[in-house]
DNA sequence: ACTTACTTAGTAAGCGCTTACGGGCTCAAC
DNA sequence: GTTGAGCCCGTAAGCGCTTACTAAGTAAGT
């Protein structure tokens, strides 16, 4: 195993490097990390060694040896199997919310040399724990994103396991909590229909139940409405899932109830927004003339459909690579048990309020 | 180090499974994988003990013993970071493409033990090879998707891993192909409108060129077209990128030429399609009546939109989950270098062609 | 009863790294 | 010139598994 060590077979380990440099593998592994008290000379030696093997340390052994394993976990809702392409559309749009998070997650933890290892979970699968338990033998810490976890559990690998939270309240069990602040993106809102379009007859199209940004963005609505002295009929409250789809059936059902229409719809997601101007056209209605008709998220489409729709701008994007920080951050102690990081939001003004310009950042 | 190793810190070890079941930890191991040879009463005891300690094996440790480290690179490209939510609408049909393979890659490597890690490459990025190869020390192989890898290093990295290219056509550099069908689905389609809806004057929307799937799909309809004698315009070859915004604008460009349209507009893929009809609905035109349009990929929305689109189907979860097959193959040499699988699809008649019966599975 | 063969379980040798520890230097201070 | 303090680098002990190899026990064939 003298010279034979050099490539024999699969690539190459510390060792072959090691002695293509003529020093010892505690040299060549200081030199990979950060590399402190290393001659240059010696240095330069060993990088060269490590092109010309086309060197990539096992991730396995550093695992092994370091304790840690520089993967986080990402678990994130599955709907049904044949997702997306041949299936409902429900699940497209937390398509985009999951692919956006988990796209954040993994180039904020590229930077911070830990792997992402993202990992569907049918919701409501009494399994969830398991594979979350499961898990726990890959990853040095994870990420659960909203509807995820229902609590099932949660208590249990908790303690064991550093965990971040996206959208939760009780952040205490968990490691951390990372959210987006509904609360006064919905001020905001509410405030500029208020002030500016004159509102005082309000609607509003709820999200999913069991989403916890559905039921806050639903609760800092009621309290701005109630603080502009606002009123919601409760024929205008409508409760879809998020869905387009959905919420066309249900926004077809509510005209056909007659009953005059809100001055203002505030829907709790952009797809949903878009799924009642959908039925508008149909009906020969107007946003904002005969509704106006708002959202939230500022997907790609919310500049593009009809004059433009008002909405709330949240990056999700952020969102992952704000968790992935909190976690690295629990890991070596930087952030506390506990913590909740807010990001912020902002108001879009576009064409569905009546305010036409487009520019607002 | 006794009696202190039952849950002194992390998690359980294999050394306290196997002192709480009294037996050895290579019994332990038996136990774990598959277990040949424990009298039951045996593997009765170690099951208890890992339940009992919440025993979850670790990763790196099996891996940097058993030599495989159960985990599989999937690259998949990366547009800018500001993804989907306040980004261009370009993304949005990679977005969903990207995570239908990933979820059916997901799917399938967890029934087969392995873990999928995900990373996004920019297109045409010079260090894509350079993180392929850093990939190298992490994964057993890897999953590169349509337009990933220009050929850049494909051989450099091919010998030393297994790898498996989707939409590719060269098999033979990497371990294998796994493609979709495209030329039969564009054969029976361009049949189906000939003969059934008497089509000879034809166009198509063309995908970014640098996809081999828009590459394939124009071959083939073009072949198929040829075979029953049916005529293209020049003007009548539209080029586009996949996105519904840049179709509605070379669209827009089109009709404002005068020249006649075609009778049908094939169009590469869904959203494409999406951006024609919603064009024609402004200037007023009708599909099937003016003209009939159709699309490749039957996404969700087409069941929805308008009378329904006609379409190519092809299930892309099913794509990722082959891929995974197909490298684990690669891995245990089930699977020979070199070889190629396609994927069928299937023709789906809707409105858009003139067929509405909604019932074709 | 005695080899032959198979089942069951334990012993121990790594897998490829990280890192405490220690030894040999060099250099400044006494 | 001796000592102490750094700096550099090598030695070796694991990290938690898998898997020969070995040994003991059991069943079966002669």
């Amino acid at each position: 195993m003298n010279k034979g060590a050099v490539m024999t077979k699969g690539s190459a380990t510390i060792y072959d490097v090691a002695e293509l440099a003529s020093v010892s593998i505690a040299t060549v592994s200081r030199v990979i990390n950060g590399g402190a008290h290393v001659r240059p000379e010696v240095r330069q030696r060993v990088d060269v060694a490590i092109r010309n093997l086309d060197f990539v340390p096992s991730s396995a052994a550093r695992s092994l040896s370091g304790g840690k394993k520089f993967t986080i976990g990402l678990v994130y809702p599955l709907y049904e199997n044949r997702a997306v392409f041949g299936s409902s559309s429900e699940e497209e749009s937390y398509v985009l919310y999951t692919d956006a998070i988990i796209r954040g997650a993994s180039v904020e933890a590229a930077k911070l040399g830990f792997s992402i290892y993202a990992s569907a979970v049918r919701v409501g699968d009494a399994s969830a724990g398991s594979l979350i338990h499961q898990l726990s033998g890959v990853v040095d810490g994870m990420i659960l994103t909203d509807r995820v976890i229902s609590d099932i559990g949660a208590m249990r690998f908790a303690k064991r396991l550093r965990a971040v939270h996206l959208s939760g309240l009780g952040a205490e069990t968990f490691g951390a909590t990372v959210r987006v602040d509904n609360e006064s993106g919905m001020r905001e809102l509410v405030a500029h229909l208020s002030t500016v379009h004159n509102v005082t007859d309000f609607g509003f199209f709820h999200g999913i139940e069991s989403s916890q940004d559905a039921q806050a963005r639903f609760d800092a609505f009621k309290a701005a409405v109630s603080e502009h002295r606002g009123t919601i009929r409760p024929e205008n409250l409508l409760s879809g899932d998020f869905s387009m789809l959905r919420a066309e059936d249900e926004f077809e059902k509510r005209l056909s109830l007659g009953s005059p229409l809100p001055q203002a719809l505030v829907c709790a997601n952009d797809q949903m927004a878009f799924g009642v101007m959908h039925i508008m056209d149909r009906h020969n209605l107007r946003a904002p003339e005969d509704l106006i008709v708002t959202g939230f998220d500022d997907v790609a489409m919310s500049r593009t459909v009809g004059r433009g729709l008002t909405t709330i701008r949240q990056s999700v994007f952020e969102l992952g690579a704000a968790a992935v920080d909190a976690l690295v951050g629990l890991l070596d102690e930087t952030v506390e048990k506990g913590s909740m990081i807010t990001l912020p939001t902002s108001l879009i003004l576009r064409g569905t309020c009546g305010c036409l310009n487009e520019a607002a950042r």
